[in-house]
DNA sequence: CTTGATTCTCTAGTATAGTAGAGAGTTTAT
DNA sequence: ATAAACTCTCTACTATACTAGAGAATCAAG
């Protein structure tokens, strides 16, 4: 019983990482990785006998690529169905591989449309450059919609 | 007291939308409208007597536009902040050009990112799409994730 | 003129992604 | 051994973006 306990503690030191810790390596707040935990998104690798969760050494390498995810418009339950696949290192079986595919065709999109939502807004702020203000035509309220939306057609 | 209320009611008829209008056109749902409204994000032209709703007829062009800032990421309060400035016409202030060029700043740099993350994941793919399983290590939980990891450091 | 559709306001509920705090137990340092 | 720091669970609250429904007024058609 004092053997097993000594071995477990060593273990713990030495290779895991109690919350604290982690919130410290990432800049996450301590409550965020306890929500990640119980969402099931970054699970410790064990849980202590008084309750506490140690983290992996790998698990700051896991919230960075969460931040990332997140980061660029993934939901955490996106990014969980990601990261499962990830640490079960199970085979790519058809519906993850389609899961990747359907992510990768979505980013894919996501990038031509802010290229040229982009594009967009960077005429905007071209046109205003040198547009002083519409007096002419007061019930046009827009001096711009017009020509904003008209690439906004193609968009979507 | 007549006449002016005829004036009013044929204008509405022949130059407003009431929100089911504008509901069928842009294919959002009144309430959803109702809450642009109240947000301060789309406002009706006018009120009627009745407390209706009316909008413009370039009332669906601007949603267009905030279903693509959303589609893209923007908040409805940045959408607003964009769009007030284009319904008011105002001239471009340092403060309004300074947020624009924020925001495409922004977009850029999530462009990029998304870009990084798509190729991230594509990598992800083809690792496994050739790595039956990991037999040898087991402490290593996730065949891939250092892989993966060693392009995240670069991209925050 | 009445019926049905539309609109109004207002309240309340949903989902996502947390944050904050109470109250209790555990660990660490002195 | 005791105090400070850390951790636990649980409840409740926040913000964002809606959605649903009640109850009342208004409008449009036959």
């Amino acid at each position: 019983m004092m053997v097993e306990k000594n071995i477990e503690t060593i273990m713990s030191k030495t290779t895991h990482l109690k919350i604290g810790e982690l919130a410290k390596q990432t800049g996450l707040p301590v409550g965020t990785l306890r929500y990640y935990s119980d969402f099931g998104l970054l699970q410790p690798v064990h849980r202590g006998d008084n309750g506490y969760r140690y983290y992996s050494q790998n698990a700051s390498r896991q919230v960075e690529f969460i931040k990332k995810a997140q980061a660029i418009g993934f939901t955490l339950e996106e990014i969980k169905q990601i990261l499962d696949v990830q640490v079960r290192g199970e085979k790519p079986c058809n519906l993850v591989q389609s899961l990747l595919n359907r992510k990768i065709e979505q980013l894919e999109i996501q990038i031509k449309q802010m290229s040229l939502f982009k594009a967009e807004l960077e005429e905007y702020r071209a046109a205003w450059a040198n547009n002083p203000q519409p007096k002419s035509k007061p019930q046009e309220v827009c001096p711009l919609i017009s020509s904003v939306s008209l690439h906004s057609a193609s968009l979507n």
